[in-house]
DNA sequence: AACGCTACCAACCGCCGGATT
DNA sequence: AAATCCGGCGGTTGGTAGCGT
């Protein structure tokens, strides 16, 4: 399937780390149009601004349903969804965006990197301790694993995103005097939503 | 202080299925 | 009915922050 696109204004498409201004500009699209028809954005996105958003449907779609939507909510899985994940998995497999569906404001790419890089492994873990008969002790594995997953869990971690111009409180926050260079990972959603309320949309 | 390792997350890729032509 | 388009899904990878030595 993906065509290859034969227009010659995709010749050039853009990947890796979204910046800033594509967030803005995909935004700013969004909030005019409305979601969906991700190939019809990415292209009258680019001639939407005067900045050129030279991305794949797909790729705006995977970052507004995963980074920019409002209703997304970031930071750490409390014990009651990593409980839900956990029955959900085991009901349906794989099924992340089935299981995200339960999880408001969770995306499927964030259960799945959830699962596959927390749960997989301490499930792994306790597999192996099981192999080797060991009963070395009872370290809690899953539950126990715990003593990191729950500790990994809510209270102590740091919050995924802490950007350095924004400290929790919008009446404080700094608006950039001009937009950085290009290294969009330093941007909350805070900021970035702030900055579309700036630009009076 | 420097280096290596690990964990985590954002984003890409390929495949699939439904809708449209 | 067949071909094509497009959105969605799951798997995988690359970058990097954090931690231990």
């Amino acid at each position: 399937m993906d065509k290859k696109p034969c227009n010659s204004e995709y010749a050039e498409v853009r990947k890796g780390p979204w910046t800033m201004e594509e967030d803005l500009i995909l935004i700013n699209y969004i909030a005019n149009h409305g979601e969906g028809v991700w190939n019809s954005l990415a292209k009258s996105a680019g001639n939407f601004s005067f900045l050129c958003l030279k991305r794949t449907g797909k790729s705006c779609r995977l970052r507004w349903l995963n980074y920019l939507r409002p209703d997304v909510r970031r930071g750490n899985i409390t014990p009651e969804e990593q409980l839900l994940i956990m029955e959900l998995h085991a009901k349906w497999g794989n099924r992340w965006s089935k299981i995200a569906k339960h999880l408001p404001g969770r995306t499927d790419n964030e259960i799945k990197n959830y699962w596959r890089t927390r749960i997989q492994k301490h499930i792994k873990q306790g597999e192996n301790m099981n192999e080797q008969g060991s009963s070395e002790q009872n370290i809690d594995h899953q539950e126990g694993t715990s003593s990191q997953m729950s500790s990994a869990g809510p209270a102590d971690t740091i919050e995924t995103y802490s950007p350095t111009s924004y400290n929790g409180n919008m009446d404080n926050f700094q608006a950039p005097n001009f937009l950085p260079e290009t290294n969009g990972n330093i941007w909350s959603m805070e900021d970035i939503w702030s900055m579309q309320l700036l630009n009076g949309d």
